[in-house]
DNA sequence: TACAAATGTGAGACAAATTCATAATTCTAA
DNA sequence: TTAGAATTATGAATTTGTCTCACATTTGTA
């Protein structure tokens, strides 16, 4: 059976007007062609939709059948044209988000949160398992915003800077570091070091530190959760480099001591980046305002 | 936005099959074709549809939008040409039932319990409102079958015979026609003769008894409710005639009395009138095979 | 970089839907 | 009952749109 939306239409429109002619009108199509037109769908369907033995043409059972169905249909097409119109203008749309740096979390969280309240139409999501290869992931539409601190030129792509953070040294108030007001990559020679499961390009400590002055620490152990690297970190079972912004509930625990990194002063960026077509849309633009300004007011309490 | 079914079906197919060329043996059609149609569908929409940056096509976010509706539709369709199938063969329809005689209603009831429990996909119901003009209204195919007494010879049409009755007088115990053994028409016209509101040609007294000696009772009165009728009869209002089938109740009454008509015997016999196409339908056939027998299993009780 | 795999494009063939003109019904009211 | 109005049906010509074929272009991969 050859069914078309228009069958459809034709089925409603000679259901509302009450007859064929004045259903031509509503279609906007002469008589003649709604006439072929049924025509050809009975035979396709080889079941009359219509009773034909009154004049004002009337549907039959099957032809009511077919009624339901266009009813039913029919809005549904009319709500994609409205979605895909509500997506041209922007008001709706996907940011699934990639992180690069593990312990983004902290800030994200609460920023999605807010930015799910003044955007409830778009589909937010954040995408920690591709967290490798993120950026072919954003080329791809496989995402649609990544968030990470090493700005690459590629075209068709967008970094905007969110905020400046500083990664901190860590460790417990017992470790003999604590002595020290600012760590540098010898001090690792001795100590076990905690990071995120992630290769060394990814970690501050080896890109910023370590690497640089080829120091290899004493030994290397890999967690995944914030809270978890804290607690080893608390017991004195190692010692890790995070964020600031990880630090803050740290600083005023007398278990743990935090000192900056050094010799010189160690700065890092955050961008996000996104596709240059996406980069303008409300929704976008408002998330990287969120993301630039909440989680300055979430490190200063 | 000019969509149509063959688009829905593409976008599924894309999705299922991961990619455009294979999509297309799905089909059976060319990669060809379906990339002309992905175009003009992307033109018409005026979005994106899918991602071609990447090699095997893929969906975007708009895309993903159509297919779920594509999902939800695609189903409907196979529904619907199911129930087509089912209805050309007779599974499911419609049994829309016009009445001509009043009293009908007490066997039919029972009947139609039965029927929809045998064919729960048939569409039944009784149509009492245009008793008057119930042929016609057959031939128009606003009901499907017609209960009647008059058989008439129309091409197109079948009085499937169903069972016969005996048109009976009541009256009240107290009446003085219950001394009688049979009533004839002469003995109406002392009587308040109560009727259903239908014109007399419907009307066994008026056909059988009264217009032939033409005889005229002393009054007339019309009601609409059986039960009704009998109160009336029972306190001695006024006296009728009713099929056999409906004093089922009353001939074991002692305030009632219910006598034949006289002076000959006198049967009327129902039929189930149908349209021809219809007659043959598994449905409508087991129809006329409970009407037949069970009014009469009703009547012994 | 070269080769394979996938998608895009243009022209012509073909099918299907529409229109125009007109015929054939059915309805309605005198 | 019948004329005339209203409604639907039909045939031929035209238009519209979709498909295939052949080849160009792009993307992925070893």
């Amino acid at each position: 059976m050859h069914l078309e939306f228009r069958h459809l239409r034709t089925i409603r429109a000679i259901h509302q007007a009450g007859g064929l002619a004045r259903a031509a009108d509503l279609l906007n199509m002469t008589q003649s062609a709604l006439s072929h037109q049924v025509k050809g769908l009975e035979d396709q369907a080889g079941i009359e939709l219509f009773v034909r033995r009154s004049k004002p043409l009337k549907l039959s059972v099957a032809g009511l059948r077919m009624l339901k169905l266009a009813e039913r249909i029919l809005p549904e097409i009319d709500a994609l044209e409205d979605d895909f119109k509500a997506l041209k203008s922007g008001k709706t749309g996907r940011l699934h988000i990639a992180i690069e740096c593990h312990a983004c979390f902290d800030w994200l969280f609460p920023v999605l949160e807010l930015f799910r309240r003044a955007w409830p139409e778009v589909d937010v999501d954040i995408r920690a398992g591709l967290a490798f290869e993120a950026l072919p992931a954003l080329m791809r539409e496989e995402v649609d915003l990544v968030i990470s601190s090493d700005p690459v030129k590629v075209a068709g792509m967008i970094f905007n800077p969110l905020f400046d953070y500083h990664p901190m040294f860590v460790g417990s108030a017992s470790n003999p570091l604590a002595a020290k007001d600012v760590i540098v990559a010898e001090d690792f020679r001795d100590q076990m070091l905690i990071t995120y499961p992630v290769s060394r390009d990814k970690l501050d400590v080896f890109t910023e530190v370590l690497t640089p002055a080829k120091v290899e620490p004493r030994g290397l152990r890999q967690v995944e959760l914030t809270a978890v690297i804290l607690m080893l970190v608390g017991s004195n079972r190692g010692v890790s480099v995070l964020p600031d912004w990880v630090l803050r509930d740290v600083r005023s625990n007398a278990d743990y001591v935090t000192r900056p990194l050094g010799p010189g002063v160690i700065m890092r960026r955050l961008y996000a980046a996104t596709r240059e077509e996406d980069a303008m849309k409300p929704f976008m633009a408002h998330f990287i305002k969120l993301a630039r300004s909440e989680p300055v007011k979430l490190q200063r309490g």
